[in-house]
Order: C-alpha cells, then structure tokens, then sequence
DNA sequence: AATATATTGGTAGTATACTCCCTATTAACA
DNA sequence: TGTTAATAGGGAGTATACTACCAATATATT
C-alpha cells in the first residue's frame, strides 16, 4: 500500500514492492521479520517476569491494571481495544486480577449488560510499588541499544504499528474514538 | 551492558544507562518498547495465519518444518535450541505435526532417550506448497517501511536478540555449537 | 409495539509458551 | 565398578491469545 501513487511521483521502493532483494533470505528463518519479532516477544516477556517476580505479574496483567489506573472503570471491550487484546483474553486476565483483589467487577447503573472492571486501592498501591521493576525490564531489554538507535527503533516500530493496525485479529479503536469510561458504576460489587 | 569499556573511551550513552530522557515515556502503555514488540508479534501471527488459512498451519508448526526441512532429522531439544521454542512447546507442536503426518518419529540407533522428529515427503511438499504465502506474510508486514528502514529494522532486532540471547527464557545454543543431527534414525517409526 | 441488529459477556475448545516434577537412559567420575 | 551428573522425554498445571457459539440486554427500524 504504497501511499502518494496519485501524485504520480517514482516513490522510494517499499517492501511490498516485488523484486526486492529480500525475498530469497526469508528462506532463513533468522532472516524473516515476523521470526526475530516473535523471539523478542520472548525476551521481552522473560525478562519482564524475571524482574517482577516478586510482585508475581505478568505483562497483560500489568497493562490492564496501567489502563484501570489512569482511567478508573472501564468495561472488558474497552479494555481490550485500548491495549490491543482479544476480548476473551481480558475476562481471563480480569477474572485473575480481580481473584487477587487488585480490581473489583462493579455493574453499570445505566446499561445491564457490561460487567465493569474498576482498580481498587490495593490495585492502585500494586502498581505504583511494580513500576520500577516494569520500568527496568523495559530499559534491560533495549539497553544494547544507543539513544539514537532506540529512538529509530520504536520510531519504525510505531509506523508498522499504525499502517498494519487494522490488518491484526483484535484491532485497536481509534484512540479515544470511544470514550467508554464509566461514571455511573455502582460502588460495590461482588 | 556496554560493551568496550576497557577501551576507556567514552562511549555513546546507551540506554542501559541511567539519566536518560525516555524514563517519563514509559508510563505511557505505547512508549514501553516490550508492549510495542507484543503488539507487532501479534499482528504478525494475525497476517501469518490470515494468509496461510488454506493450508491450516502456525507460524509455530511452519518454524519447526522448516528446520527439519533443511536438516532432516533431529531430537525435540535440539528443534528447541535453533528456534528458541521452550522444549514442551517442540513437543506440542511435533505431536500435531506427526498426528498430520508431515514427520515421524524415530528413534535413534546410538541412544535409546531422543524421540526424534524427521519430516515426510508429505512433509516437504507441504513445506514447498505454503512458503508463497509465507513469504507474502512476511512482505506485507513490513511493506509500510523503505527498503532502508527495513534493513534498518532487521539490523536493530537482530542486535537486540544477539545481546539479550542469554537474559530470555529458552535461551538459544549458539549456531551449530551443537551438532545434533541424527543420521542413524531408523527408518520406520510407529 | 414488534422485529431485527448490535453489543456485552459467558463457555468451550485449540494453540502457543512456559513452570515444575517425574522416569529412563547415558556419561562422567571417584 | 558404583555412584553421580547430565540429558531426553513425558505429564500436570498456568497464562496468554485466539475461534466459535450462546444468552441477555440495548438500540434501530418498520
């Protein structure tokens, strides 16, 4: 989806164009992007348990509580579509958190269908104690990296993001194109 | 972990280093990188399985045919090593390959422990029939970068895996420090 | 008002990706 | 030689990340 063709300039090649140089070295599995991405999703992974193993989270656990946290109450397809997970991969996620009581599952006054997902105090103590070690995997984990190269990095990592956004099987709304939070959550629930 | 430091030059400040400016950044979900890659890593499975839908197979199962493609036979641990697939997972996935018959199981002559895993002819052309679609999952992920920002991309993810190899959870042997093939399989198994 | 559609959540099932613990076999060593 | 180490695989259990289907609720349309 080379963008800009109607202006009718020769654009720079991009990789969907054919003949590119690169198709025979996909014949090696180190040499195929989808293959390197998926092995640093397990680094990333391993070194982010690594660092908060006493805390016990994990990195989905940690990002549906950073969402409750700055936004408060939230229901399960909310949730999902801001940090980019499968609706059912929240309920579990929630299910877990919720077990810890690290968040509480409040039902909307005005709608009876969304079972909310609400941070709780505890929740919030949680997070602001795991930050450091969140903060220290994400560091270990580009620290072979220089400032400049880091920044070109997520830079590239941001533009395949956004171009192949929709192309994923739980694409992410629009930033604030819902604005779902929920005021009118009931204060207890159980 | 920066390298060189008997050099006693004064290195470009990476990002192991403290006092850096992105610390602030990863409050927000989309500046951690670990989030970013997690996201990538699932677009990419998306794509794979998008384009590879009439031939049924993962991303997973495509990685382990693909080494016993070109290496013929080997133990799980060894499939383990040179995809950097948690031993149980080789399992999993030859157990599903096997029950489709693209491999067997033999056993080795000189060592009566390894279950070995060699694929079939049924295998190989499976393995022949779905690299087009593999190879379009792999172009369409990165078909919004230059050809630039690609090798940009491929030389920064293969700097990262390289340095952080040892830090993950199934860390990878180096490239043929183990010569594991085994070239006394016995020919029928099961 | 009645019907159709969309939304929200739930359950069940599959695949990846680990953990921990166990047995069997081989290799190394005292 | 006998004991210990390391290696190879298996089984159970957990967590992520989906699909597919179903029930309840809400909204839109006729």
């Amino acid at each position: 989806m080379t963008l800009s063709k109607e202006t009718g300039h020769r654009q720079s090649p991009t990789m969907s164009d054919e003949k590119q140089p690169n198709r025979k070295s996909f014949n090696d599995l180190w040499g195929r992007p989808g293959f390197l991405i998926r092995r640093l999703h397990q680094i990333h992974v391993g070194m982010f348990l690594e660092e908060c193993t006493e805390f016990n989270v994990t990195p989905a656990q940690f990002a549906v509580l950073t969402v409750l946290y700055y936004q408060g109450t939230l229901d399960q397809i909310s949730i999902a579509s801001q940090i980019g997970f499968d609706r059912n991969t929240v309920a579990d996620v929630i299910r877990r958190l919720k077990h810890r009581g690290l968040l509480e599952r409040p039902e909307s006054l005005s709608d009876k269908r969304p079972k909310l997902a609400r941070i709780t105090d505890e929740g919030r103590e949680f997070v602001d104690a795991v930050q450091p070690a969140m903060i220290k995997a994400q560091r270990r984990l580009v620290s072979p990296l220089s400032v400049e190269e880091y920044e070109t990095l997520m830079k590239l990592l941001d533009k395949l993001l956004i171009e192949n956004n929709e192309a994923s099987r739980a694409p992410l709304r629009t930033k604030s194109k819902r604005s779902s939070r929920y005021d009118d959550a009931k204060t207890t629930a159980e």
